[in-house]
RNA sequence: GACCUCGUAGCUCAGCUGGAUAGAGCAACUGCCUUCUAAGCAGUAGGUCACAGGUUCGAAUCCUGUCGGGGUCGCCA
């Protein structure tokens, strides 16, 4: 059925005749639109064995192919370029095959093969925000895309619910909450909660203010002795420092070292304490304000459309991986300092020591991550475990992976780091402290108005009911903000401009689904004529033969999305399906064509391209619309 | 300082497992709706692919160095 290979296969085949020698690796292109042709084989690299021009080397195998293949009906040659032209019954036979296939885009790729895809994976001390929206997009997307290749998908979500960042929220709802609850409020709970953790972190630098001038001056007396030898040895640096950025390092230093050791912070770590104790009070001010930061994200989750299959809740896996650090000790992985510490060296691949174990036997991050990653494997069996997780943490993943490997996991082999890259606003970095992160329900909200504005303003949408239009807007603003989002290869850091918002022309979303409706405008005007039961026209024009080649395509490009776990390629070709679409749509009248054939043979491949946008925009977690 | 990563049109991005004249969209300008949805289509203009070397028949793509942006280098997560 790959024609491409099949192509490969002859061209192998007339290399063998030829030239008497058997070809490694024949690699095939697509020929370049401004050439004749649907593909191109290179000949460049076979000059050795032809020992002849490289002009006269792809004459002799364009022939050959031209005798011997029953898909070449013809070929070109530029240079060392042979262009190679394909029967068009062959397009023909595709469109005849597979335009009403409800199956088309699925494939095979990982059938009986499992994998977990961790994303999402928030603190529950504040609501969501644009750079979270980046993970849960990319996840579903990513989740949708292995499930369209075959595999068997787990979406999960582990749940950072507990830690110094949820202390603080909860410490200064105690102090300053005077009871407020979202149902008093009116606020959605993650917004509440979220509020408390800024009450926090602006009553901490009120605190904290008049001291860290004090220590950056040099005048300031720590409580504490250890507090003391760091700040000692920190502001003797800073005097010797010269470097800007060295000296502003050096103050956020101090400036950390005073904030730990605030009261507030020490009541927040005598918190956590009691939180790790069991203190029923605590307990239950956590399970309260975690409960009211579900609720919350429960609905941001639904608006955007990603869902889990299981959650995995850090108060319960964060003591998980202390075991494994017992077995790592025994086979001789790990190994235990004086101070009762346990490391693991890895300067020999390139790393370096890095600490599992603190030496009053609590864990650190990885400690449980390494727990966590052997409870999933017993729990699922996966072959592959996919983590979503932004770039900052690059090293954790690398060491993580490799102590896997070293500890001799038979999964290790399957772990994947998918490290995308953070979102920036045109002011630089988002950060929380100084109130310029965007939040994820506004963000949606804002498109969704943006979205129903425009719908307004261009007035295509008589009779069509208030719930649909509501549906309508929230369909087109979310596909806005998802393609836009998804269309840049995960791995890159994007820019977002909230003030120029997200459009809905050209590379968009909305693009792409006012493609598909156009189409069902054309299928509901056919309604009634039978034109599905009819023989293919097999005089293509070129514009048609173009659209088909298109969607030929689409299969390998899910695969391709899968394997490279890149939604964006999956946006960038309904960008292309879209566009193609389009020319044709423009050149080809449809429902005026007289001959009946060509009028049917252009509604089925209509059709099909329409199957084909609405599969690769659910890929992408967008909802095609029937009418816009 | 060490390591990782990115640098393509005014802006946002494709192209990167080496192949032909580097592509889209936005912004600017010009056309196309008595005909299936103009959220569309066609066209004009816009490039030392950061820079310098190297490998190769061939480099935006691979290697080295320089410059610039970002990240990491916690007994934080």
């Amino acid at each position: 059925m790959n024609l491409e290979q099949a192509l490969i296969q002859h061209i192998a085949e007339a290399i063998e005749t030829l030239y008497g020698q058997p070809a490694q690796s024949v690699k095939l292109e697509h020929t370049n639109p401004d050439f004749a042709g649907d593909y191109t084989f290179v000949v460049f690299p076979l000059l050795r064995i032809s020992r002849s021009t490289p002009e006269a080397t792809a004459e002799a195998i364009g022939n050959h192919l031209k005798q011997h293949a029953a898909i070449v009906s013809d070929f070109n040659v530029v240079k060392g370029f042979l262009n190679l032209v394909l029967k068009t019954d062959i397009y023909a036979d595709f469109l005849k095959s597979q335009w009403n296939n409800p199956q088309f885009g699925q494939t095979n790729l990982g059938s009986g093969k499992k994998v977990m895809v961790e994303y999402s994976s928030p603190n529950t001390n504040k609501p969501l925000h644009l750079g979270h929206v980046r993970n849960n997009l990319l996840g579903m997307s990513v989740a949708n895309l292995y499930k369209a290749a075959g595999y068997e998908v787990v979406m999960a979500n582990l749940v950072n619910d507990r830690g110094i960042h949820i202390c603080k929220s909860m410490l200064a709802w105690q102090k300053f909450g005077n009871g407020e609850t979202p149902e008093s409020t009116g606020m959605k709970g993650d917004h509440l909660v979220g509020k408390y953790y800024v009450v926090f972190e602006n009553a901490l630098r009120e605190e904290t203010l008049p001291t860290i001038e004090l220590a950056i001056s040099g005048k300031w007396t720590p409580e504490s002795d250890n507090a003391q030898t760091k700040y000692t040895a920190i502001y003797g640096q800073l005097q010797q420092a010269t470097e800007e950025k060295q000296i502003a390092k050096l103050k956020d230093d101090i400036k950390e070292l005073v904030r730990n050791q605030s009261s507030l912070m020490r009541e927040t770590q005598q918190m956590l304490r009691d939180w790790e104790a069991g203190i029923p009070e605590v307990i239950n001010l956590w399970q309260t304000m975690n409960g009211w930061v579900y609720s919350g994200f429960e609905k941001t989750y639904a608006r955007l459309g990603v869902a889990f299959d299981q959650y995995y809740y850090e108060s319960n896996t964060y003591k998980l991986g202390k075991d494994v650090v017992e077995e790592g000790l025994q086979k001789g992985v790990f190994y235990r300092k004086d101070d009762g510490s346990v490391w693991i060296d890895l300067r020999e691949d390139g790393l370096d020591e890095k600490l599992v174990l603190r030496g009053d036997g609590t864990s650190v991050y990885i400690t449980q991550d390494i727990g966590t990653a052997d409870l999933k494997y017993q729990e699922h069996h996966v072959d592959q475990s996919i983590y979503v997780v932004g770039n900052e943490q690059d090293y954790h993943f690398k060491v993580l992976f490799l102590i896997m490997k070293k500890l001799g996991r038979p999964f290790a082999n399957g772990m994947h780091h998918l490290s995308y890259g953070m979102v920036d606003l045109p002011s630089g970095k988002m950060k929380s402290r100084e109130g310029t992160v965007v939040d994820a329900d506004d963000l949606v909200q804002e498109m969704v108005d943006e979205a129903k504005a425009k719908t307004i303003e261009l007035g295509k949408t008589e009779g069509l009911t208030e719930t649909q239009l509501n549906q309508l807007y929230e369909s087109l603003g979310l596909s806005a903000l998802k393609f836009f989002i998804l269309k840049v290869d995960p791995r890159k850091r994007m820019l977002f401009n909230p003030q120029e918002s997200i459009d809905f022309q050209g590379d968009t979303g909305p693009f792409v689904q006012y493609t598909y409706a156009r189409i069902q405008s054309i299928l509901r005007s056919a309604e009634g004529l039978d034109w599905q039961s009819t023989d293919i026209n097999t005089h293509l024009l070129p514009i048609e033969v173009e659209t088909i080649q298109t969607l030929y395509r689409y299969p390998d490009e899910v695969n391709k999305a899968c394997s490279d776990s890149s939604p964006a390629v999956i946006a960038q070709y309904c960008i292309d399906l879209a566009r193609t679409f389009n020319r044709f749509y423009n050149e080809c009248h449809i429902m005026r064509e007289t001959d009946p054939i060509v009028k049917n043979t252009r509604l089925k491949l209509a059709h099909f391209t329409a199957h084909t946008l609405k599969h690769g925009l659910n890929l992408l977690g967008i909802q095609v619309v029937e009418r816009m």
